[in-house]
DNA sequence: TAAACTAATAACCCATTAGTCATTAATTCA
DNA sequence: TGAATTAATGACTAATGGGTTATTAGTTTA
């Protein structure tokens, strides 16, 4: 208050170039905090962290957010929700076995979530849901919903198609998730800090996990699976 | 710093008892610490309100834990690291087949740490060990790499008595240890949220992983399990 | 009962950070 | 070119929270 020198801290050379992108921010933005978010969490990231990164201001970034809460969930919709609908045509499309359509759809949600940056979300999500409600439910509605209704589908299709046994869909749709889910959470946590040894290899883990979903799925040709004999109620 | 009334805000009635019990304390606040962290996590945990919970001020806390980290390892001691002495006793005493003891681990752990408050630990690890590089290593040093060696010796146990075929021991740990922290995982995260649907019952889930466990490291006497014909490298 | 001891407290310090706003400067257009 | 527009800034705020310390008050002992 009392010392008001505005212009000291002479930056030497460079005076400060002040870009205007308007069209360019946001996406820069939203990459930045993605990086951030799935690096340190929504808590523990500071904002300005992210403006720093984006190349702007903190200031900057609320012209362009109302707030840390709703950069989040549009970094969510760029990244996962607004992908549902490409992936959804592409099941109606599909023609093949159904358990063909399974193995399609866990190894593109690998290339396309699993494998990049956004499978940090789904564990950023499990970490502080219960600190910002709001977001949990955020992601439910708009994350954990369409996308369990996708692998519903499918189940459903392979049943309808007497490929897959009759089966309780909702547990069903969460013996397709947990594999994907400790592939990702793993992979994001544990995964770093006793990286050496015992590194998961993503594609033979979903295979191993599918072998044991469509074994345990099909009608019982062969052997029926042990793990299956008693489904949770 | 100007109004300074000490005796301001007269508390009517109660003339504040404050009552000295040294031994007591340490322990109330390492439950209200495990009550709070599980609940909130490390960071998002106020050492305030863990005084409140355990009915001192902030300042008592500081008497009895040096800070706040000091404070979590104290609480992963007391209710983790500090029973695989226990564990490992029972482990050296049994005397059953080893599928039987990986049975009666399992329910044990379960019983012991599944069950309790403690089983939100790994999560909060899980969550937070990016940001508390510190907690992280103390976490795998005490807890992981003990926990493990108990896992082995276990396997080691099976396969010296001909009843496990032989396997890459490092990864036969994570086979047995991915279904205990999905479990405790679901439990502390989306099985809160989307509680209402789709619990999952732990007996029943661990019965069903016991299952595959057990079929899948046999001698394969039946048929051999579809998920171990090509195993991680 | 009075002095010595120490468990417990609460006000304090200082660093951190989400969000605001008056000011600055790049761009547009007359 | 110069006035109007608006993208961008950074100093400011209000609130928070880990850790400290001078003070208070139970307890013990002589």
């Amino acid at each position: 208050m009392s010392d008001s020198n505005p212009q000291n801290t002479a930056p030497s050379d460079h005076p400060i170039r002040r870009s205007r992108r308007k069209e360019a921010r946001p996406g820069e933005l939203l990459a930045a905090a993605l990086d951030l978010f799935v690096e340190k969490g929504f808590a523990a990231t500071r904002v300005e962290e992210v403006a720093q990164r984006a190349g702007v201001s903190k200031g900057t970034l609320f012209l362009y957010f109302p707030s840390k809460e709703e950069l989040f969930k549009a970094v969510v919709r760029e990244n996962i929700s607004g992908r549902f609908a490409e992936w959804s045509d592409e099941i109606d499309r599909f023609e093949g076995s159904t358990h063909d359509m399974l193995r399609d759809c866990l190894f593109n949600w690998w290339e396309r979530i699993g494998s990049t940056q956004a499978s940090g979300i789904p564990k950023l999500i499990m970490s502080e849901a219960q600190n910002f409600p709001e977001l949990a439910s955020f992601y439910q509605q708009e994350v954990m919903q369409p996308g369990n209704a996708l692998i519903e589908r499918i189940l459903k299709r392979g049943v309808a198609r007497g490929e897959f046994r009759p089966m309780d869909f909702t547990y069903g749709v969460y013996l397709v998730l947990a594999p994907m889910l400790f592939l990702v959470l793993w992979k994001h946590s544990l995964g770093l800090c006793c990286g050496n040894h015992a590194q998961l290899d993503p594609h033979q883990y979903l295979s191993a996990q599918l072998d044991m979903l469509t074994h345990g799925l099909s009608q019982p040709k062969t052997q029926p699976h042990p793990s299956l004999e008693h489904p949770l109620p």
